[in-house]
DNA sequence: GTGAAAGCGCTAACAA
DNA sequence: TTGTTAGCGCTTTCAC
């Protein structure tokens, strides 16, 4: 353990087996040209000393790599999932790798956590849709001009520090999925928001309902972006408007909320109210009636990204625009 | 663009900015002591060679990191969702990093990823309940001796090349269920297994049943580790054995497939058939009713496979012995 | 079969 | 304010 840090190195195995480094490196590598005893001898010095090697030095000696952080609040929630599963087979595509970051609720351990990874990274994709983890990034980074490290940030707040967005464009997609709650007869449509994300859902409903004010004033109700957030904001709703036979829901994950606390209080999907939620995610089909949903293509998402940063690290001939929208796909499945 | 391997260096930008690389460093990481002159000049020239940092060269010069890979099939999987946050978390602990290697379904990409990822990492943690990672992994990896990458495998099966192991012990969970089940009144329980996973939840099973021959023989099934798998499975044990009053299903995935089959052939849960699945999942919570599960912690599960590994890597003082068995929790909610 | 030298790209410490 | 020197820990020549 001679090395300056605490850490033993190539070298100090080389002294206490009494050959040259190189000759660690042939035997720990499983190289030939090694004698079994100097191996046996080397490997005896290594584990005495506890040694291991070092990536990044073996890195920087045999080339370099690329890595993204992906910043997100809790990889248990579904759309995160889903959204990372993309990102790290996108990612693969270049021999990029992907360093994942669940900050989870503690802000002060996010912090700590965003630390330490903006220096192990060669550019961040950032979440925003939850926790605006823009918010959390150290300040001098946020501080960098155009040199620091590439943000992207993926279906979030704009900021001016970022160097590329991807944003999930929903007009036509919620156009569609009222369209298609009129055409089955659904004239009294609510809409379920959260609490936390951007407005830009909730916005677009309202105008939609102010073009038909006649038949149905409109009704939105904020919630917690959870299953449970999705059921009180149900409830809430049912409550309020007795008569609704049609709600959209922010996100899928509300959306399930919604599926539950409408069946709950005995009102059958789609019969008496039909549900739309927004994301395309799978555990929409964990449910009876299945979720009919306004699908994000979460692969094209992922790629976009991808294909984004590798335009600002210079890794590609063929640049890509550094702003670009995924559209909604409506995805029929049972409840509406 | 001068160097070696066609990236432009510090030196590159130094040259074309006409000043030393210590400059250019100052320059680019925004630290003091740099005119606003000099740094304009390196910011421009840096843009025009399109120069980027090499991470392992900072890295290495500022200290050393720890990076473990984990391995897994399909993030979109919920169990593998909530393992993947709570390793992420527990890693966060001791500063160390996650590197994510979601390979998808097909095995030469796979094997392509695990090529590179396997030199970027301090260790690796296999998932092996669905596809057997280790299969994967490049053959120099697996011929290596004691000092090659640590390996850990995360409730898969045994190898020789294993550094350590962290498994699921189901007896005692089993038991817990069973008896439950029983205890409300059912005593014609099936057991629905998956196909590619470990046998032992099945023998278990059989044992089980063997030792109440005399009230029923036991029926089990094997299907597709997935949820339409779950369903086909469900739809054939009611149809071999109608009378079935209980299902105890391989895992939560597949559990939730069973209760929409059953919900579909009109049979109550639990009322006429009462269903536990194992794994503890948040997705269980998204079905009416709610799935009873013998629940995985996984946060116990992440903190102990880091405790190994920080033994193995010599981070810590406070050994910890490398195979550790996980309990399950029985968790009682709808569905039985 | 083994060793010596050279260098990967960067930054900290010290000079100028 | 800027430049020079000396490594970080490892592997790849090329000698012996």
């Amino acid at each position: 353990m001679a090395n300056v840090r605490g850490a033993s190195t190539i070298l100090d195995v080389a002294a206490r087996a009494g050959v040259s480094r190189q000759t660690v490196t042939r035997a720990l590598n499983d190289m030939s040209d090694v004698s079994a005893a100097t191996r046996a001898r080397v490997i005896a010095a290594a584990r005495e000393l506890n040694y291991r090697p070092n990536r990044h030095a073996q890195t920087m000696v045999r080339g370099r790599t690329t890595t993204i952080g992906l910043i997100l609040e809790d990889l248990a929630n579904p759309y995160f999932a889903e959204l990372a599963s993309a990102l790290s087979r996108a990612a693969a595509e270049r021999d990029w790798s992907v360093l994942l970051c669940d900050v989870g609720p503690d802000r002060e351990k996010a912090r700590a956590q965003l630390e330490s990874i903006v220096s192990r990274v060669d550019a961040l994709a950032l979440t925003g849709c939850r926790t605006d983890t823009l918010a959390l990034l150290p300040p001098a980074v946020l501080a960098q001009g155009e040199f620091g490290l590439p943000l992207l940030m993926l279906d979030g707040p704009d900021h001016p520090r970022l160097s590329a967005r991807v944003v999930i464009e929903v007009a036509a997609g919620m156009t569609a999925a009222l369209e298609h709650l009129a055409a089955i007869g659904r004239h009294r449509i609510a809409f379920i928001d959260s609490t936390v994300g951007p407005d830009d859902r909730r916005d677009f409903y309202r105008a939609s309902m102010e073009q038909h004010a006649s038949t149905w004033p409109g009704l939105d109700i904020s919630a917690d972006e959870t299953v449970e957030g999705g059921g009180e904001a149900a409830r809430a709703v049912m409550s309020a408007a007795p008569d609704c036979d049609g709600i959209l829901v922010y996100n899928d994950v509300m959306a399930i909320g919604v599926l539950k606390a409408l069946h709950a209080s005995g009102r059958n999907v789609p019969q008496d109210v039909a549900v739309i939620g927004i994301d395309g995610l799978q555990a929409g089909r964990f449910t009876t009636p299945e979720l009919t949903t306004l699908a994000i293509d979460k692969t094209a998402l992922a790629s976009t990204a991808v294909s984004m940063l590798a335009t600002i690290l210079g890794d590609t001939g063929d640049p890509h625009p550094l702003d670009a929208a995924i559209e909604l796909q409506l995805e029929l499945r049972g409840s509406a």
